[in-house]
RNA sequence: GGGCGCAUAGCUCAGUUGGUUAGAGCGCUGCCUUUACAAGGCAGAUGUCGGGGGUUCGAGACCCUCUGCGCCCACCA
């Protein structure tokens, strides 16, 4: 073999570049189905993932990716330890924020009253003059849907592409979306078996509504928002004449709805009042005055105005003390068009010009008429204060009594409370202090979960009422639908034993109009994705899952609801591990959110800095730790990739058959050293992984990674050229030394990884198998790093002499003094020669002596032309 | 009002059950085109570990307390 054939690199290998690597192997992935669920292995041999199935609407954002990316690296970690990964990708394009994006993309609105078109095409907008004059166009509610399902159809090739531009080893066999058929029937089936025992009953009820929507909103979708309000304070004259009692409220709209005045028990004031009546201003109206512990004496005048509904307090008042019920909000809003029949003439005669009134032009009248009649005491006093809003709504929430379906889920079962929270002690948090949110939800529950929408894009409620023969809904004793019959639309499907023509006649029946909210299906993506009641076999190695990962913010939805229906239907927990990932802050500190119009998107950043340099970015913060976006360390990532190429091509180029020696004799001192450090960090590595500490993981690595091109690389480079034993071995340590980190490095840089691999390994990297510390600790025969670690620290001595001095790395030593321990000199005398070659030293002279201390004498500098 | 988390170099962050002289990257400064890498490499400077108490032979880490920031929850007249 000639000198020249090993000193350079082999001209066949490419020139290392990041540029094209995520579509070459995004594509060849899917072509060797590399990341295919193998379902012929058993439970113990699967790891399972709950993934989070996003909310398609458009465009992901950067925290998606943050979350997802961290996701993935434990999964592509759990595979290559010999876990058979079953990683399910799902879409959430059930619900209200598809309606919102289909009314605004296309300029419609859903009445169902309208008959069905066939064929009607509707072209989304454009930022055309005409478009935007264009009126609303009113879609049938079949139209509508088609309109929804053809929109989410589109976003979800999109959000497909960014999670294989990411590189989601995900199996792409096996996606899900929370309105097709699959999850229609799952949870449609699982709501019947909840009926069945008892876990989901309809009842009457006021509800927290939203007037935009129109629909009911659950507990777990409430946000308080600081609003701009007022203080009004009005005279209640006492009935018996003898004084008035001022009360202050943020309401004088609901003055009308005015039921009762309520004091605290113990109040001095006002409880020997109790019993005695108050005339409502303007309107007349006589209520009387009440006690309950819930009044607060130090807010306002300590005795406030109940009316049904200004705020939650309210329905608990009205509930337990057996209040009338006044309502005189629509459904949309506005007040009542007909004349509330409790009010007295006086009342009554004020009606017609606030009819249909909004809620703000209501309060401007009633004020108005408060002041003429002097019932409007000092000024308005403007405040900031919460109020409870739908958090994808505009306007605050009215309450308003409706007809609702709910699943018990323990506000008001101490006993399933308590089952929940051990439920949840029971799993493996990562991190660990998320649990404590899980824990408060649970106990500060006040109400069973609401699951019905007065929506149209949903799942049906799978039941049907009986119309009597006056032609009223019998809604006590509903039919419901056949599981094997799953799903059903009973808004145009007849049940069992009737005929479509029986729809809404005396004697027939109607369906159920409301839809469940997307959390009712989506608490059973387990049942979803494992097959549950569809594929025994599969759910059989696959369920309970091993992992739930998801934001933070959803833990009182998405976690809770999940659990819960796991507990109802199977009486165990749906998970075994649920890691929370953090939020991704902007460079200020700040949550990004749309509302603050911060968010980031993805793209430009996967474009500048590669999806290796932006999943480096956010794999090096920990599950539950927030980060800022950086886009330093997407740079960092960048490099650290290139490195990986750079070195491995190096490496690669040390002769014919670099391949094989990863199967060679480690026989030189420092080549043992090394395997014997690279073996500690694959422990460390692979315990990291073990516990969800994927960033552990990676910084341990990468540390590694840099000393070893740094130190060992240029230690050994010199005597790997040639074909002696001692050639043998460096190329050896090489070898099995940068087959053992490309692998470290696959979960986080898959891209990089991957095409390095592919310069000389057969198969995808990311089936190959983790490195084996105890095989790597077999190779180094029992050497320690101490070999290495002096070798190197002498050589960064050199370095640094030369550094200073500041000549170049080339530059000759002449004399090289070295002062350390009687041992560190031994271990140093292993490596001498490969020192001597790397820092171009001529003479080495050694001294005992209690520490480390390095004299370099460097060759004379050259007389300087310019000096 | 309650809870959780965070506070370490100019910036972004590590620092596992307490244990030598507290680390990395970015940025900054200097040097080097050297045979994998100039979109690079090598090297250098940089700290009252938020404040105050306490436990301990020893505290960035444990306890108490205060301050600031973020998030979650809460019946918000």
């Amino acid at each position: 073999m000639s000198a020249e054939s090993t000193t350079s690199p082999k001209p066949e290998l490419p020139k290392p570049t990041l540029e094209g690597l995520e579509a070459k192997w995004d594509a060849a992935w899917e072509t060797a189905g590399t990341y295919h669920f193998d379902r012929t292995k058993t439970r113990s041999e699967v790891y399972s993932i709950d993934t989070p199935p996003p909310t398609v609407s458009g465009e992901l954002h950067l925290g998606s990716v943050f979350g997802y990316v961290q996701v993935d690296a434990m999964a592509r970690y759990m595979r290559m330890s010999g876990r058979e990964v079953y990683y399910p990708m799902g879409w959430d394009d059930n619900g209200l924020p598809t309606e919102r994006r289909v009314q605004n993309v296309y300029g419609v609105r859903c009445d169902p009253s309208l008959p069905y078109e066939p064929g009607l095409v509707v072209a989304p907008l454009t930022d055309s003059k005409d478009d935007k004059n264009k009126p609303v166009q009113m879609l049938s509610r079949s139209n509508f849907l088609e309109l929804c399902h053809e929109l989410t159809a589109i976003d979800e090739v999109t959000f497909e592409n960014v999670w294989r531009t990411v590189g989601l080893s995900v199996d792409w066999n096996l996606t899900y979306a929370t309105i097709d058929d699959r999850c229609r029937r799952v949870a449609q089936r699982a709501f019947l078996r909840n009926l069945a025992r008892g876990e989901a009953y309809a009842s009457e009820a006021p509800t927290l509504w939203d007037v935009d929507f129109q629909t009911a909103v659950a507990q777990a979708e409430l946000e308080d928002r600081d609003t701009a309000s007022a203080y009004h304070k009005l005279a209640f004259a006492l009935a018996d004449g003898s004084g008035v009692i001022e009360i202050d409220t943020t309401r004088p709209e609901l003055l009308p709805a005015c039921v009762a005045l309520v004091a605290h028990p113990e109040d001095p004031r006002f409880k020997d009042r109790a019993g005695t009546e108050v005339v409502t201003p303007v309107f007349g109206v006589r209520v009387p005055i009440v006690l309950h512990p819930l009044a607060d004496p130090d807010k306002g005048t300590g005795i406030a105005m109940v009316c049904t509904f200004g705020d939650t307090t309210d329905i608990i008042w009205w509930r337990e003390l057996s209040l009338p019920t006044r309502s005189i909000l629509r459904r949309d809003g506005r007040l009542l068009e007909e004349t509330p029949e409790w009010l007295p003439a006086e009342g009554a005669a004020l009606w017609p010009d606030l009819a249909g009134s909004g809620t703000k032009q209501a309060r401007r009248k009633i004020v108005d008429l408060l002041t003429e009649a002097g019932a409007l005491i000092g000024d308005i006093r403007p405040i900031q204060h919460p109020v409870k809003y739908y958090e994808k709504g505009d306007r605050p929430l009215e309450i308003v009594t409706s007809r609702q379906w709910y699943i018990r889920n323990g506000a008001k079962d101490p006993a399933r409370s308590a089952e929940l929270v051990a439920a949840g002690r029971r799993l493996d948090w990562h991190p660990d202090f998320m649990r404590v949110r899980y824990e408060h939800w649970v106990g500060g529950l006040n109400t069973d979960w609401l699951i019905s929408r007065q929506r149209h894009f949903g799942v049906p409620f799978p039941v049907w009422y009986r119309i009597d023969a006056s032609g009223e809904p019998v809604f006590t004793d509903p039919i419901v639908a056949d599981e094997s019959a799953l799903p059903v639309d009973p808004q145009s499907q007849a049940p069992v034993g009737f005929s479509e023509d029986q729809r809404g006649m005396p004697g027939g029946f109607i369906g159920d109009s409301d839809v469940m909210d997307t959390w009712a299906t989506s608490s059973l993506t387990p049942q979803i994705v494992c097959g549950w009641e569809e594929d025994a076999d599969l759910f059989a190695r696959t369920f309970p899952m091993d992992l739930r990962p998801q934001g933070p913010e959803i833990i009182r939805t998405w976690l809770f609801s999940t659990m819960l229906r796991s507990q109802l239907e199977h009486g165990t927990e749906p998970w075994t591990n649920t890691s929370i990932n953090g939020w991704i802050l902007d460079p200020d500190r700040k949550k990004m959110a749309k509302s603050k119009g911060n968010v980031v998107t993805p793209a430009p950043l996967l474009d500048k800095h590669g999806s290796d340099g932006v999943r480096y970015w956010a794999l090096n913060a920990a599950p539950g730790i927030d980060t800022a976006i950086d886009d330093n360390q997407m740079k960092v990532g960048r490099r650290l990739a290139l490195k990986l190429l750079n070195a491995s091509r190096f490496v690669l180029g040390q002769g014919d058959d670099i391949a094989g020696a990863v199967g060679g004799v480690v026989t030189e001192p420092l080549d043992r050293a090394m395997l014997a450090k690279l073996a500690g960090v694959v422990a460390e590595a692979t315990t990291a992984f073990e516990g969800y500490q994927y960033q552990r993981a990676l910084e341990r690595t990468e540390t590694f990674f840099w000393n070893f091109c740094d130190d060992y690389l240029e230690l050994v480079k010199l005597r790997a050229y040639g074909d002696d034993e001692a050639s043998k071995s460096a190329k050896a340590g090489l070898a099995i030394a940068l087959s053992s980190l490309q692998r470290m490095l696959a979960p986080f840089l898959p891209f990089a990884a991957e095409e390095a691999w592919s310069w000389w390994q057969q198969g995808s990297i990311h089936r190959a198998p983790w490195p084996s510390a105890a095989d790597l600790h077999a190779q180094a025969h029992g050497a320690t790093a101490e070999v290495l670690d002096v070798a190197a620290a002498v050589l960064a001595e050199v370095r640094k002499a030369k550094s200073v001095a500041k000549r170049g790395m080339v530059t000759p030593v002449d004399k090289l003094s070295l002062s350390d321990t009687a041992d560190r000199l031994d271990a140093f005398r292993e490596a001498e020669g490969d020192v001597r070659r790397a820092g171009v030293i001529d003479a080495i002279e050694l001294v005992q002596a209690d520490q480390l201390s390095v004299v370099v004498e460097l060759q004379p500098a050259p007389p300087s032309a310019d000096s």
